[in-house]
DNA sequence: GTCTAAATTTAGACAAGACTAAAAAAATAT
DNA sequence: ATATTTTTTTAGTCTTGTCTAAATTTAGAC
């Protein structure tokens, strides 16, 4: 039902309403989109009037059930191809983001399951992401930032909050991949660069790398 | 380069091309296409514009050796991906066309090299179509319809013409299928239906089913 | 509370791809 | 060779998704 366009519209505001969980600003939406706020406001009404958002003048959009379920499907697509590609196909976790957006959507129902068969129904995506089933449920994961932690700690790395090329391959050159153990040593109070061990080696770390790994506590 | 629509449409010139080899009529675009002449005109126009086909007004196109490699890319990417669905999610060869009519378009260089690799450089698609390589070449095949058997002879099936899910439902039904054994017993000239065995069930089928079905003596 | 700044919406325009109706060219029939 | 039919093109309109510029509303500063 929805077109290419409506889908990206409805995975910016689901992703951008995530973090916030109050009401998405048409600025917020527009910026995400790298479009502008009058492009925005006109999809907006297209949304509202397909029943996939709530929409009030000036007071930003909610998604509705309706447009929840189309935005985490799409989500799920991704995912799932993300897999394929790295599994099957050799990608390498920084390769896939640019041809799943393509693949998201794809629209077969059949196919989205045998794929989701195919792969032995993966809970996570190659950056740790999780995968929502076809009902539309995401389980809620627990993860923290490495950023977080606060005192000499072990932990592993579970995933990744910036998926760009350019932090994934900073981490593959680090040797940190999803799985990988992290202890922390220290945290410099004046830049929040963090001195870290990773596979016996020694490594320090910015604020803007500890703020974009996610870890679990082991 | 090419947007969706311009696919498609090099698609549907390539495919009408391969039967006349003259130029290709607006027309026949337009007809093949589902749409009307005038936006026929419309896109062979920008297709011209953009170097992709030879066009003189009132005198049909031809497609440029950049157009045809276009042509031929897509129609490989179709045809990997309908090997794809068959062999590996398990869909059924009346299934495949409509989503490879997506997959077709996602544009990745890499995913084309890895898929074909995936499924080991098939050689056709689960119609019996031929796959081109990744250069644009498609080996001529010299399949013959059954329609043009003109005595009792024995021949393997190797291809259909039409790929509509009716049709290949029919094949089903009466268990022809690639590579099937079929033997012709007699043709009957008043309304070229033929007599036929299959795995030793005798069956009798119209000219529309002999006009649809590539076989090779065997 | 009013006044400025920021965010949002409206109005009008454009490109892509399609359509209808009408004009022009080519093909066919007599 | 002319008349008629068919094919093709043109002209003008529509929808989708975008834009700029202007108007409007909300939020923040004082």
């Amino acid at each position: 039902m929805a077109t290419l366009s409506e889908e990206n519209y409805l995975k910016a505001i689901y992703h951008l309403a995530k973090q916030d969980k109050a009401s998405v600003s048409t600025n917020a939406i527009a910026t995400k989109m790298l479009t502008k706020a009058s492009s925005a406001t006109d999809m907006i009404k297209k949304l509202a009037e397909k029943g996939l958002v709530d929409y009030q003048k000036y007071q930003g959009v909610h998604l509705t059930e309706k447009g929840r379920f189309a935005a985490v499907s799409v989500i799920r697509k991704h995912r799932l191809w993300e897999v394929f590609l790295v599994k099957k196909l050799n990608f390498s976790w920084d390769e896939v983001h640019e041809v799943a957006e393509q693949l998201e959507h794809i629209k077969s129902e059949k196919l989205t399951q045998q794929l989701d068969a195919f792969l032995d129904h993966p809970k996570e995506d190659p950056h740790g992401d999780p995968i929502p089933d076809c009902e539309g449920n995401l389980p809620s994961t627990q993860k923290i930032l490495l950023a977080q932690i606060e005192r000499a700690e072990s932990c592993i790395c579970v995933g990744v909050k910036d998926s760009t090329s350019q932090f994934l391959q900073y981490l593959d050159k680090h040797n940190i991949a999803l799985g990988t153990k992290i202890e922390v040593l220290s945290k410099e109070s004046f830049d929040e660069s963090m001195s870290i061990n990773v596979n016996k080696h020694q490594l320090t770390i910015s604020k803007e790398v500890a703020h974009n790994l996610f870890v679990k506590i082991s």
